[in-house]
RNA sequence: GCGUUCGUAGCUCAGCUGGAUAGAGCGACGGACUUCGAAUCCGUAGGUCGGGGGUUCGACUCCCUCCGGACGCACCA
């Protein structure tokens, strides 16, 4: 579909330029001019170019330009061009495209394309706190750094997913604190509890623990004092209240289907980047302040000052994460590394990258903050202060239980063998594609229950499309129906209702390029969706399998089998299950 | 105060980077199951695209300005 287009912005350029010259007029006719849309209607055509801006170089209505451009046209192909007003509208062989797309839409990689080859690309996301749970905004980060991880590299691109562990800082220490306060030496399997929880049960005690002792923000920060001093008492429990944190948290990664090439633990890093503050001193980027501290004057870029290395030589976070992104091009040589790093801490990579590309490092230019707004839900913001906020295991565990009610509800347990499973997949699908849908870049608010609607724009609603057309070739492979007996015909989808769901698959790959391009998962799903509400609408109206003509039947399961593979595609790239039944 | 960003149907979101009559879903109302799974489909109502200027043949889209919300403006991370 693509390179049609191409062609044809090719073929009309060169039929302007003609014009031009046969007029005596010097118009520049370049292709980059041409502006190629899809018509709002089916019976417009398949693509349009807009005429109205050559209207003034060639002293001629839009229309009439229309018009002697299809009169030159005439019998030029892939198609027809006709003047539909101001516009001329390319009218395409259906049934010669229909037999491309159905080819190519039925091998397994459909979608996949080579627009990024030979870019290596590495992409940071969720880093998570080693002393709670994640909650649902993490889900979003975590939803919205794989599905970009596994876009890009469906585009080609070599791909590096890596996750900074923050178990470092007060915030751990405060959770160490209570636990050695109401902690007793308990683990986790003496409770019963999920590890990550136990701990993040810890966090939220802290609370108490002021209450009771006025103390408590002091021995949190002397007791970061002794981590940092190495001592091996408050090393051994960061330890294991570490370890406890870390295997939770990548059970619930393995629940979601995230994963990562290589994780980085900011307890081994937290010291880097002090060295190359130094060099930034010493050829002149930085500066030494009156009170000893090591700044970088931020004026070139419309801020203040922001200092680099305190007055008694410590780092700060934007130390860490200057020697943090050398580090990381030194070991892995990227030409992009994308941060997915919620939208508070825009401020910080703005001056990360300025600082970078002061101190001289060309590959500056290539980092990319890939901000995501907040979640927040229909009752309002979520708050840590006020118990708000929603737990992912307990989100998702409310979710699978509701969907396995339905399940139950509809009486397709039998059906189905281990509903549990289904209805747990059920449940990721309705929570990653309501994160994903959205405009990365915007807040959101997350209805849980509108979520997991079985209709509308939901994932459930897809995958159950999914598995109707499974349904139905599971069938055929049964031998039901006349299918067996027929051809496939291209030329039986020429008709409306059969082309406005091959122009849909056909569109599909495009999609994930601009979802690539664009580091926006959301264009994935929305196609999806549109497919989906396509194929439904059709099949309602459609006979597929029982079509009484062994031809149409048989073609029309290829196109059913076309979209399914899509589907497929698609859903894995938004970490949606596909499911063959639910 | 300064900076960034957002404001589209009652609610949740799209809008192909400036083009054809601004679209979906939910909710509301009304329809469609002896037929491939009704977890579905169809129809109706609902808009001054926050307000006002400007650029343009053409603006939801670009510029200015005001209003409203969010987030930043640490020697926290």
């Amino acid at each position: 579909m693509k390179h049609i287009r191409e062609t044809w912005k090719v073929t009309v350029s060169e039929a302007l330029g003609a014009m031009a010259r046969e007029k005596g007029l010097d118009i520049a006719t370049t292709v980059d001019n041409l502006v190629l849309e899809t018509p709002p209607k089916p019976e417009m055509g398949d693509m349009g170019f807009p005429l109205f801006v050559w209207s003034k170089a060639f002293r001629m209505g839009p229309p009439q330009i229309a018009i002697a451009l299809a009169e030159r046209l005439a019998g030029v192909g892939p198609g027809t061009a006709k003047a539909i007003g101001p516009y001329l509208n390319i009218f395409l062989d259906r049934a010669a495209v229909a037999r491309t797309v159905l080819d190519k839409s039925s091998r397994p990689g459909y979608g996949s394309s080579g627009s990024l080859a030979g870019t290596r690309i590495m992409i940071e996301f969720s880093s998570p706190n080693t002393n709670k749970p994640l909650h649902l905004g993490h889900l979003r980060n975590d939803v919205l750094g794989e599905s970009v991880s596994r876009i890009l590299r469906a585009n080609g691109a070599e791909v590096l997913k890596i996750n900074l562990i923050n178990d470092r800082g007060v915030h751990i220490c405060k959770s160490m604190l209570s636990y050695m306060a109401y902690g007793g030496g308990r683990t986790p399997q003496d409770e019963g509890k999920k590890s990550d929880h136990f701990v993040g049960d810890y966090y939220v005690k802290f609370n108490e623990l002021k209450m009771a002792d006025e103390a408590a923000e002091e021995k949190a920060q002397d007791l970061l004092v002794r981590w940092e001093a190495g001592d091996a008492q408050v090393i051994d429990l960061w330890k294991h209240m570490n370890e406890w944190a870390v295997s939770g948290i990548k059970t619930t990664y393995e629940r979601t289907g995230i994963s990562f090439d290589k994780y980085y633990y900011e307890s081994q890093i937290y010291l880097t980047g002090k060295e190359e503050v130094q060099k930034g001193l010493a050829n002149g980027a930085f500066f030494k302040a009156e009170d000893g501290s090591v700044r970088i004057d931020l004026s070139p870029i419309g801020l203040d000052e922001k200092v680099l290395l305190r007055k008694d030589g410590t780092s700060i976070y934007m130390t860490q994460d200057i020697g943090l992104a050398i580090h990381r091009h030194d070991d892995w040589p990227f030409d992009r590394l994308i941060y997915v790093v919620a939208n508070e801490q825009q401020y910080h990579f703005k001056v990360l990258f300025h600082i970078l590309e002061r101190l001289g490092y060309e590959w500056a230019k290539n980092l990319y903050h890939l901000s995501y707004g907040l979640v927040n839900l229909p009752e309002g913001r979520m708050k840590t202060r006020e118990g708000t906020v929603v737990d992912a295991d307990a989100l998702l565990d409310t979710l699978r239980d509701t969907a396995l009610e339905e399940i139950q509800a509809k009486g397709r347990e039998e059906a189905l063998g281990d509903a549990a499973d289904i209805a747990e997949k059920v449940a990721l699908g309705a929570v990653h594609y309501y994160l994903i849908q959205a405009t990365p870049s915007k807040d959101m608010i997350f209805n849980p229950q509108e979520s997991l609607s079985f209709n509308g724009d939901t994932g459930p609603y897809i995958q159950y499309m999914g598995a109707r057309i499974s349904s139905m070739l599971r069938k055929r492979d049964k031998g039901e129906g006349k299918a067996s007996d027929g051809l496939v015909r291209p030329d039986l989808l020429a008709k409306d209702a059969e082309w406005e769901l091959v122009r849909r698959i056909a569109a599909y790959p495009e999609a994930v390029e601009q979802a690539g391009a664009e580091y926006n998962p959301a264009v994935v799903a929305a196609h999806l969706y549109d497919l989906a509400s396509a194929f439904s609408r059709f099949y309602h109206d459609n006979p597929i399998l029982n079509s009484d003509d062994p031809d149409t039947a048989a073609t029309r399961l290829a196109l059913a089998d076309s979209v399914r593979n899509v589907m497929k595609h698609g859903l894995g790239l938004l970490c949606i299950p596909f499911l063959e039944a639910m």
